[in-house]
DNA sequence: CCACAAAAACTAATAACATTAGTTTTAGAT
DNA sequence: ATCTAAAACTAATGTTATTAGTTTTTGTGG
């Protein structure tokens, strides 16, 4: 009744991530991840739905490592500096985990419920430091969208090689995250009066 | 010595493109593209050299569009109203061609040429806008990677339905203008004295 | 008007991949 | 020791990219 043992829907997830860390996202094939794990493909298919699956639990996965890292550099911490340790936090993440990074925003289905409940959770840690610069409901929404743009844009751009001049990319990001800090008034003023 | 007609790099760069605004970039494949054109697959290697070559092609005409378009919304205007064409520009190519805007960072090889020089053109678009503002080197470098990161880590969220919640994208959009500009001053305080 | 050259189409074949069906192995429970 | 069900396997199908080699086509030069 408990036949054999040591594969499982994680230790699959945990190869895929592994190669797409290492070879880019695209490079994660349910082949390459069974030549990894020792295995042919099809037994992959006792403890996971397909590619579409694998694809999906990497976004989860993906999405709740951020939120988590995020979460930490948060601790104890509010205002422009809370502000800039999660930005920093953000684009730390995108950078060690450049395969899995690639994954957040490329699940089969972004309407499936577990993303969207992922998703939400780094909205709602966003929205918390948001309220210390006195933003709430709509005004807080709006500005914590222009957060995520900002940090996503800047990982997808520095990780695609987006990015040609040689100039320092942690000063980019310093400098737009105050940048980002200096235009938060904005949202206050047009929506929270 | 001037044998069939009809087919050429350009026509099939123009089946990829709507194939991928209609059904995104990853239905883009030779036996996709060769089936609307009628023709099998193999031909297409009369005209462009495998898959690697047309995505490198939709990458280039992304660019030169995207460019094309910010720079006729740039035209006569300066200021924070430049800005503002230049940036709902963007974001317009990015919603009426989606799956061309997707390959807008999916180059096979970021470090070609041709990819640099049509990116360097957008570049330079910016950094025009940006001199209204008194920015200039360095400072004026950081603050376009920035407006870059903002527009295109929106224009991707959109897209990839990363937004979940009910609210108005073209006002989060334009309040995120109105906030870049409200920061544009660190740039120049950080760098210009 | 015809033949030729070369471009551009074609067919055939190979290799990588995802996926399904059906079979065999295995290890814990009885 | 046997049975059972999970989990591995092999075999097969269909899709894709790509290469090799063949045939078709058509403007040009004779």
């Amino acid at each position: 009744m408990t036949p054999r043992i040591g594969m499982d829907k994680q230790i699959i997830v945990a190869a895929a991530v592994e190669i797409a860390d290492a070879e880019g996202l695209e490079s994660v094939t349910l082949a390459r991840v069974a030549e990894k794990l020792g295995v042919r493909s099809p037994s992959l298919y006792n403890h996971i739905n397909g590619l579409q699956e694998l694809r999906m639990q990497l976004t989860l996965l993906a999405l709740n490592r951020l939120q988590a890292a995020m979460a930490d550099a948060a601790q104890g911490h509010a205002g422009e500096e809370g502000l800039r340790r999660v930005s920093r936090a953000y684009v730390s993440f995108a950078r060690m985990q450049p395969g899995l990074y690639e994954a957040v925003l490329r699940s089969p289905d972004p309407a499936e419920q577990q993303v969207g409940e992922a998703a939400s959770a780094i909205v709602k840690l966003v929205q918390e430091q948001m309220s210390c610069f006195g933003l709430e409901g709509d005004a807080s929404l709006h500005a914590v969208r222009g957060f995520r743009s900002m940090l996503h844009g800047f990982a997808e751009l520095e990780r695609a090689g987006g990015f040609g001049l040689p100039l320092d990319l942690n000063k980019t990001l310093e400098l737009m995250i105050e940048a980002f800090g200096r235009g938060l008034p904005v949202y206050k003023e047009a929506l929270n009066g």
